[in-house]
DNA sequence: CGCAACTGGACCTCG
DNA sequence: TCCAGTTGCG
C-alpha cells in the first residue's frame, strides 16, 4: 500500500486519502487527475473501507472507463481480477443501459429494447413528421431533435414543458408523439437512457434504496461536463447528501468544460459544493505535463474568462521552447508548413505518434491529410465516420435489430428495400398509413395489407422471420455472418464497384462480434435467451460506435479535433486554423457564453502539448467550396509576446498592426509553392486596395477585404470585421486605411 | 419501380 | 466541397 501512495504530491495525497465525505477536486490539465481517481478507489478498497461492489465510477467516454479499469486491475493485485471487475466503472450511458436491462420491467421496457444513436433518432423524427404530414420546413427535424433532447436533459417530459407560444406548444405535441413512437417501437435514445433510469429510481423506492445502500463511494470523472439530469441522477444515487448516503467524489476542471452545446452545466460544480455542503475542495495545480512557456500561455488565455473557480497551473520543469506561430497565405500553405515541421521533428527523433495535429472542426482535416499523404507520412485520423456509423455497417445492424426487435421501425424502414427488392416508396407509404391507423409497428402491420404491397412486404417479413429462426442457436459471429449472406448485403456490395472497402467493413463486423462474444461474461442468463447476447451487442454498437476507425499499430501522426484530444497529451502539438470565425467558431462569437467556451477549448488544445506547441493560421481558406478571408484568431493576441516566436515572412512585423497582403512574397526556403497565385493577391483597381488586404475602419476596427463590386466612384467592398461582422462599404464614403 | 442526373443547403464540436 | 433529397426518364 505504501507503493500505492508513493510519489503523490501533497495535494494528490490529501485528495486520495480524504475521509469518507463528499469532495470536489479541481484538477487542472496534466495534474494527475486520473491517477488521483484510480488511486483513491484502490486505496479505499485496499484499506478495507469499502467492498469493490460498493464503488461506482462514472466517466464520459468509453476510453476513459477502459483506462480506469485497466489501471485498477494493476493497482489491486492478487484477488485483483475479481475485485477490480466487481467495481462498476462506466459511462453514464453505459451504466444506465445496464440498469435498464436489469430492471426493464419496472422501467416499462421490453428486455430487448434497442438504442437509437443520434442519426437513428434523426431518422425516426423525420419518419414521424412524415406520418403526421407535418411540413418539415416549418419544423426542421434537426431543430426538433435538439429541442427534444434539451427537454429530456432538463428532466422534462412533455407535460412539464412550459410552452408560452404556439410554436413551442406545437413542438411539445411533437415531443409527445415522438415518445409514443419510441415506446411503440421499443427504442430508446441517448437522453432517454438517462431520463428513464432517473425516473425509475425516483419512483421505485426498493430499487432506489437498493442502489443507494450499495454504492458507498461514487466517483465522477470530468464532472464539469455533467448536464442537469446527470447531476440529479448522481444526487439521487447519493441520497441527496443525506447522512448515511454514499459519498460523492467529483473530479473536474471548470476551465476544460467544452460540452455546453450538448447540455453540460459547469454550474453543477458550484451547486454540488453548495448542496452537498462540500468542505473538501482540493486544487491540483502542479502540472507534470508541459513546459513553462506552454503553461504560461494557457494561463494567459484562460484568465480572460470570467466566472472561473480560479486555478493557476505551474510546473517546475522550466520554460522550454518558445511557442511557434506561423502565418500562411492559404490553408494549403499552412498544411505544407505543418508537414515540413513534422519532418524536422521526426528527423530529430520524435516519434510520429507523439505528434498531434489538432483543429477545431473535422472538415479541416482534409487539407492536412492531403499534404501528409503526398509527403508519405503515415497518419491516423480520429473522428469523422466511426465504425458502427458507416452506411454498410448500419444496414447490417438494421437487419440484426429486426431480429432482436421486429417493432423497430427505424431499422425496418432502413432495409426494407435495401438491397433493392422491388419495394418502392409507394408500398412503404401504404404500409406507413396502415400502421398509423392500426397504431402498430410497420412489421406487425404487414399481414393486414392486401394487393401488391401486401405481397412484396410479406416476402420481406418472411425473410426476417427466416433469419430469426435460423439464427436462434447460432453463436454471435456466425449469426452476423448468416445475416450478411441471407440479407443479400454481401452480394450487393460484391457487385458494387466501390464496394470492396464496404465488404471489408462487413467482415470487420463479424470480428467485432467475435471480440464482443469473447469479452462479455458468459453468464447463464445471456445464454438462456437466444438473442439476448445479440441485443447486448447492438447496445454496445450504439453506445460505443467503435473507436474512430484508423489504421492500427503503425507509428503515425495523430489528427483529431480539439474535442477529441481532451484527456490526451503529445510531445508536439500543432493547432491550425487559428482564425476568427473558425476558432473561435463564428456561431459562438456572438454571445459571451459561447466565446468563453471557445476559449476553454483553446485552453484544452494548448495544454495537450508536452514540449512543443505550434500555432498557425491562414489568410485565405477554402470553406464550403469558396475562398474565405479571415482575421487571425483573437486567442493568438492573448498569448504574451515573450512566450512566442513568429515564423514565416511576416515574422519581423509588428504584432498587432499586421501588414496585409501586399503583392507576392518570396517563399522562405521554399516553404510554399509559387505555382498557384494566392487568390488573395489578385490585384484590382479599388483605389489602392486589394481583395484580401487588411484594413482599418474608424468605427469597426480591423478587417479583411473579402470581395468587391462596381468601380470608380461606385466601388464597394465587402469587409469582414470579425466581431463587428461582415459589411459592405462604399469606398468613396468609408475612410479606410491600410492596417 | 429503379437509376442517374441534378440542385440546394450544410459542417462545429459528440455520446 | 460533399451529401441528401428531388426530379425525370426508361
Amino acid at each position: 500500500m505504501s507503493d500505492l501512495l508513493a510519489n503523490l504530491n501533497a495535494e494528490q495525497l490529501q485528495a486520495v486519502t480524504l475521509p469518507p465525505q463528499h469532495a470536489l477536486i479541481l484538477a487542472g490539465a496534466g495534474s494527475g487527475k486520473t491517477r488521483v481517481l484510480t488511486t483513491r478507489i484502490a486505496w479505499l478498497v485496499q484499506t478495507g473501507q469499502v467492498d469493490p461492489q460498493g464503488v461506482l465510477a462514472v466517466t464520459f467516454t468509453n476510453k476513459a472507463a477502459k483506462e480506469m479499469l485497466a489501471r485498477l486491475s494493476t493497482m489491486l493485485p492478487l484477488a485483483s481480477g475479481r475485485s477490480a471487475r466487481s467495481i462498476w466503472v462506466g459511462t453514464f450511458h453505459g451504466l444506465c443501459n445496464r440498469l435498464l436491462r436489469a430492471h426493464h420491467r419496472d422501467a416499462g421496457l421490453p428486455r430487448l429494447f434497442q438504442i437509437l444513436d443520434s442519426a437513428d433518432q434523426l431518422a425516426a423524427i423525420k419518419r414521424l413528421l412524415k406520418t403526421l404530414n407535418i411540413d418539415d420546413e416549418k419544423f426542421p427535424p434537426r431543430d426538433l431533435q435538439h429541442f427534444i433532447n434539451a427537454q429530456k436533459e432538463a428532466g422534462l417530459r412533455p407535460h412539464a414543458v412550459e410552452a408560452w407560444d404556439d410554436y413551442t406548444r406545437r413542438r411539445v405535441e411533437l415531443y409527445t408523439e415522438y415518445e409514443a413512437q419510441c415506446q411503440r417501437e421499443s427504442v430508446v435514445d441517448f437522453a432517454e437512457l438517462l431520463l428513464r433510469t432517473f425516473e425509475l429510481m425516483e419512483r421505485n423506492e426498493p430499487i432506489r434504496k437498493h442502489y443507494q445502500r450499495r454504492f458507498r463511494h461514487i466517483l465522477v470523472d470530468e464532472f464539469q461536463d455533467t448536464n442537469r439530469l446527470q447531476y440529479r441522477w448522481l444526487k439521487l444515487l447519493a441520497d441527496n447528501g443525506k447522512e448515511g448516503g454514499g459519498c460523492l467524489f467529483c473530479v473536474g476542471d471548470d476551465d476544460q468544460s467544452i460540452y455546453r452545446f450538448r447540455g453540460a452545466e459547469v454550474g453543477n460544480m458550484r451547486d454540488f459544493e453548495r448542496e452537498f455542503k462540500v468542505r473538501n475542495v482540493i486544487r491540483l495545480e502542479q502540472n507534470y505535463r508541459s513546459y513553462g512557456n506552454i503553461l504560461d500561455a494557457a494561463n494567459a488565455i484562460i484568465v480572460n474568462n470570467s466566472a472561473r473557480l480560479g486555478k493557476n497551473l505551474w510546473t517546475d520543469r522550466g520554460g522550454g521552447e518558445p511557442i511557434r506561430i506561423y502565418e500562411a497565405f492559404t490553408d494549403a500553405d499552412e498544411a505544407r508548413w505543418v508537414v515540413e515541421e513534422i519532418q524536422t521533428l521526426v528527423r530529430d527523433g520524435t516519434s510520429r505518434s507523439d505528434i498531434a495535429l489538432l483543429y477545431r472542426s473535422n472538415a479541416q482535416s482534409r487539407v492536412l491529410e492531403h499534404q501528409l499523404f503526398s509527403a508519405g507520412i503515415p497518419y491516423r485520423v480520429y473522428g469523422g465516420l466511426r465504425f458502427f456509423e458507416r452506411q454498410e455497417v448500419k444496414h447490417a445492424l438494421a437487419y440484426l435489430r429486426l431480429i432482436a426487435n421486429p417493432d423497430d421501425d427505424t431499422a425496418f424502414a432502413r432495409v426494407v428495400n435495401f438491397p433493392t427488392r422491388g419495394i418502392g416508396a409507394r408500398s412503404v407509404e401504404v404500409l406507413q398509413d396502415a400502421a398509423r391507423t392500426w397504431n402498430a409497428s410497420l412489421y406487425s402491420t404487414v399481414p393486414h395489407l392486401s394487393g401488391k404491397p401486401g405481397m412484396v412486404l410479406a416476402q420481406f417479413v418472411r425473410l426476417v422471420e427466416d433469419m430469426r429462426r435460423d439464427t436462434r442457436s447460432l453463436p454471435l459471429p456466425e449469426l452476423v455472418d448468416h445475416v450478411l449472406e441471407v440479407s443479400g448485403l454481401r452480394s450487393h456490395y460484391k457487385v458494387d464497384k466501390e464496394g470492396q472497402d464496404r465488404l471489408e467493413n462487413l467482415d470487420e463486423l463479424i470480428n467485432a462480434a467475435s471480440n464482443f462474444l469473447a469479452e462479455s461474461a458468459q453468464d447463464a442468463e445471456a445464454l438462456a435467451e437466444p438473442h439476448a447476447l445479440l441485443a447486448d451487442f447492438l447496445a454496445h454498437a450504439s453506445l460505443e460506435a467503435g473507436d474512430h476507425q484508423a489504421d492500427a499499430g503503425q507509428d503515425a501522426v495523430q489528427l483529431m479535433t480539439v474535442h477529441a484530444a481532451k484527456g490526451l497529451e503529445f510531445d508536439a502539438v500543432f493547432l491550425s486554423g487559428l482564425e476568427e470565425g473558425l476558432f473561435p467558431h463564428e456561431n459562438s462569437i456572438l454571445e459571451n457564453e459561447g466565446l468563453e467556451e471557445e476559449r476553454r477549448l483553446m485552453y484544452v488544445a494548448v495544454t495537450r502539448a508536452r514540449e512543443r506547441l505550434y500555432l498557425s493560421f491562414a489568410q485565405s481558406r477554402m470553406l464550403h467550396g469558396q475562398t474565405r478571408y479571415n482575421l487571425r484568431s483573437r486567442f493568438l493576441e492573448e498569448i504574451p509576446e515573450g512566450l512566442t516566436k513568429w515564423l514565416s515572412v511576416q515574422g519581423s512585423r509588428t504584432r498587432v498592426g499586421g501588414m496585409g497582403v501586399g503583392g507576392y512574397f518570396q517563399p522562405a526556403k521554399g516553404a510554399f509553392s509559387t505555382k498557384k497565385k494566392p487568390e488573395a493577391v489578385v490585384s484590382r483597381d479599388l483605389g489602392g486596395f486589394r481583395i484580401g488586404q487588411t484594413v482599418r475602419h474608424a468605427r469597426f476596427g480591423q478587417g479583411v477585404i473579402v470581395s468587391a463590386e462596381g468601380g470608380g466612384a461606385d466601388a464597394r467592398v465587402q469587409i469582414n470585421f470579425g466581431p463587428a461582422g461582415l459589411k459592405w462599404l462604399l469606398l468613396s464614403v468609408a475612410k479606410l486605411e491600410a492596417a
